[in-house]
DNA sequence: TCAATAGTGTCTGTTAGACATTATGGA
DNA sequence: TCCATAATGTCTAACAGACACTATTGA
């Protein structure tokens, strides 16, 4: 499953068949590819690009048609910056908001799990600078996590834990978009580790 | 790959062949089972018991054999309460201490791998629940949870954030062990769900 | 001068962890 | 009486979010 911001929100690549409801674009890999192989050649091939990040989700199974001959499904996701994603795609797919994909259940609860999986990985992983050019304002960067997370955060928080995670460094340059006070230009350049989270926390329980 | 508390440490079912280096029990799953079905009864045929929570950690793709004919590991973790892991355990398997485990390369990253996303449920499944009888003391459940993390607790904290959380309730019933005060004993009983944690924090980066 | 955006200082409520204290039974 | 464990109250540092304010540009 690709994921790429467009015009200011989260969009999925379909394949959208001439009848019945889309689905996520699949493979059946070939012999000598790896799972993360096959996943980033489906890529290229349905999205144009390669994800700036991608990780693993779930398998799958699928029916199994007779005894010893298991067929699974392993689903990844992955993300595309804007510029790479405006490449042309396949015949047939096209990138979808999230909000109104339009898939079927199955595939309805995989792009849930999937958006999950992302967001969890946000913090630990760099997924919102691979959709950013090598230096950025640090609003753009905001910007780039709200729509990643579905939801807005608060800037001097936003920043303040920027700082203590030592995520980015300004550069000397400052770049002035259309009204406001111009912006500094920061780039990724992660210096320290933070370590765990301390003690334990009781979180929602899926019963 | 099945976990169970034992003796104070959390061990791992392990299949000891006569020679070369122990590793984690595999099933290839006969024709129409299911993925989480086949991982359950390879935990019956090999613990002797089905594991109190179970989940898939992820897949991987193993040597291809031939085009179009993918291979394809999907690895499970669970956890087995100890009394139940006290039943017999197929000939060849052992529970051995996590930190002894003797795995080799890649099943010891597998290991690795279930243990971090187990520790992760915990705040979010009744992984520690399913290992303790019905009523407990907040000190087996603190024991509990100090082994499957494999770190202590503030006791203080323990109880705060499990009241918060609204998780158990006390029974009217107390258990004296040996020489100190008697403990109340607790049932799980969860009654709310904590709202999702605010904010955004950047904690490690793979890189 | 006004509007819009960048960037920062301060205050407050929450919470994790440290520490201390009380409670209560067995040895 | 002493000791071990349960259970809880208080203090503090860290931190997220709210709010307000300054800074700096274009219209």
């Amino acid at each position: 499953m690709l994921l790429a911001p467009r015009e200011g929100a989260l969009h999925v690549l379909v394949d959208k068949p001439l009848r019945g409801s889309a689905h996520l674009p699949w493979v059946s890999p070939r012999g000598g590819e790896t799972l993360p192989t096959s996943a980033r050649l489906l890529a290229r091939r349905t999205a144009g690009a390669e994800p700036g990040w991608m990780e693993q989700l779930q398998a799958f199974g699928d029916q199994l048609k007779h005894p010893g001959s298991a067929s699974v499904s392993v689903a990844y996701v992955g993300v595309i910056s804007a510029p790479a994603a405006d490449g042309r795609t396949a015949r047939g797919a096209a990138w979808v908001p999230v909000a109104h994909a339009g898939l079927a259940g199955r595939h309805a609860a995989i792009l849930e799990s999937a958006l999950d999986t992302m967001r969890v990985r946000l913090d630990h992983a760099p997924v919102a600078f691979k959709l950013l050019p090598p230096t950025f304002t640090l609003s753009e960067l905001q910007r780039m996590y709200e729509l990643l997370l579905g939801w807005t955060l608060h800037k001097a928080s936003f920043r303040r834990s920027l700082q203590a995670a030592y995520l980015v460094e300004p550069t000397d340059e400052w770049r002035s978009e259309g009204r406001g006070r111009p912006a500094q230009l920061y780039r990724f350049a992660p210096r320290k580790r933070r370590q765990s989270r301390r003690g334990v926390r009781f979180d929602v329980l899926g019963h």
